[in-house]
DNA sequence: TAGTTTTTGTGATTTTTTTCACTACAAATA
DNA sequence: TATTTGTAGTGAAAAAAATCACAAAAACTA
C-alpha cells in the first residue's frame, strides 16, 4: 500500500466535502464531483480510493454514507482522539480553545506551560477529562500522558524551547507531534513530527504574489 | 527557472536556520550544515540555490550574511509586507496578535469581521497603520485594501462564509490568500490561494501514528 | 434483449521532484 | 610549486506522484 502525506490529506478533504454534499441532500457522488470539491482530478480520487481498497459502483459512483464511514475508519475518527498542547502563548491558547477540532472527534484534553500564572489546576489527580481543559505545569506532562494514554501532542512554544518539549514528549510516550515552532525538531523513529509553519506559509504566498505581479507587469 | 512551492518553503527554512547559525557566531555554512538544519540533503540545498543563481565558494561554503540577504530579497523580505485578516474567531484573534510575524517583516495591519461587538474603529479615514490593529466592519475591506495597497489576506472565518470573503477580496484587488477554512475556495488566475488546514494536519498525524502503532504491534 | 451511455478501476505513461555521482576549483599543505 | 583535500555546481539517473487512457461493468433505452 503506497501512501504518502498528500494522499492522506486528500482523504481528509474528501471526507469534509462528503459531509457538505450529504448536508445538501446528496446520496451518491462521482469521482468527478469529489475532484471538483477538493481541487484534484477524478482519476486521482479513484486512485486514492483504490489504494485503500475503497470501491464504488460502475456508473453508480460512490454512496456517500458508506464512503464517509470508510474514510472515518481510515482516518481514525471512529474514536475520540485525545491531544495535549504545550505552550499557551497566543497561538497555543487559541488552539486549545478552538472549536473546529470538536466536530473531528479531536479533543485537546490538557495544556501545559511553564508560566505558573496560567495554571488552573495544581493537583493532577483531581482532573477529569470531560471538564474544562486543565492548564498544568509542564513537569506534570509525563505523568498525565502515561495515565491518560495520550499519543498526540501539539507544540506551540517559542523555537528555542521546542526541542526540549519534544524530548519530554518522546520520553513520555507521545507518538505524533504537530509542531508550530519554525525550527527543525529531532525525534526518533518511534514518533512522527509534522510541522506547520505559519510564517513560512505567508512568506511562500508573498513570494508567489511578488513573482506573479512582476511577471504580469503588475 | 523551475520553482515549486516546496522549494520556496525550503528557502524560507534555510533563511531561518541561517539566522540561528549567525546568532551562534557562525560566518560561513556548507550545504551540508544547512541540509542538516532543515532536514534536507546537501545536494538539494545546492540545487535550490542554483535555481536562484545563488553561488558559494568551492571549499569555502557560503557566507551567511550574503546568503541571508539574497534569500530575503527572493522572499520579499526587503520591505514590510502588509496583510489583512478576516474573521476574528479564536484563531483569527490569535493570529492578528501573533508576534511571530513581526520578525519576518510581516504586519497584520487590519482585521475585519461582521460582528459589530468586535469593532474598535468605525471611521476608516482616521486609521493610521502604525497604531493598534484596527478591527473594522467587513464592508470597509475594499476601501481599506485599495487605499493601503494591500496584496495579501488571511481568511479565518467559518467554512460556509469563506467563499464570500474570497469574492470580496478578489474584487478589492487582493492577490494572495492564506485560507484556514477547511474548504476549497475558488479564486481566479490573478490570485493565489494557499490553504492551511489544522484539522487536516492533526488527522494526518493521527493516521500515521495509528498506522505505525498497528504495524509495530503497539 | 441488444445497444448505448456512463463511470469505475487500474496498468501504462508522463511529469515532477529528489538523489546520485562526478567534475571543477579554491584552499590548505608539503 | 606540486599535491592533497573538501566542497560547490550540475547533468544524469532514480524515485515519487500525477495523469492518461481504456477495458469492464452497471444502468439506462428502446
Amino acid at each position: 500500500m503506497k501512501t504518502n502525506k498528500l494522499c492522506i490529506i486528500r482523504l481528509s478533504k474528501y471526507k469534509n466535502a462528503l459531509y457538505r454534499l450529504k448536508s445538501l441532500g446528496f446520496v451518491r457522488v462521482f469521482s468527478d464531483n469529489l475532484a471538483d470539491a477538493v481541487e484534484a482530478t477524478a482519476s486521482q480520487v479513484r486512485k486514492d480510493f483504490s489504494i485503500f481498497g475503497i470501491s464504488g459502483n460502475k456508473r453508480g459512483g460512490y454512496k456517500i454514507d458508506e464512503l464517509i464511514e470508510k474514510l472515518n475508519i481510515i482516518l481514525g475518527k471512529d474514536e475520540l482522539q485525545k491531544v495535549i498542547i504545550v505552550g499557551l502563548g497566543k497561538l497555543g491558547t487559541a488552539l486549545s480553545r478552538y472549536t473546529g477540532f470538536e466536530k473531528e472527534e479531536i479533543k485537546i484534553v490538557a495544556a501545559f506551560d511553564i508560566d505558573s500564572t496560567k495554571f488552573n489546576q495544581t493537583d493532577i489527580k483531581m482532573i477529569k477529562l470531560n471538564e474544562k481543559t486543565p492548564v498544568l505545569a509542564l513537569e506534570y506532562l509525563p505523568e498525565f500522558v502515561r495515565k491518560n494514554n495520550i499519543k498526540i501532542g501539539i507544540i506551540t512554544v517559542p523555537d528555542i524551547a521546542a526541542q526540549q518539549v519534544v524530548d519530554i514528549m518522546l520520553s513520555s510516550g507521545i507518538k505524533g507531534i504537530l509542531n508550530f515552532a519554525p525550527i527543525r525538531l529531532r525525534g526518533n523513529d518511534d514518533c512522527i513530527i509534522n510541522n506547520v509553519n505559519l510564517e513560512g506559509e505567508l512568506e511562500n504566498l508573498i513570494y508567489f504574489v511578488n513573482a506573479s505581479t512582476k511577471t504580469k507587469g503588475k
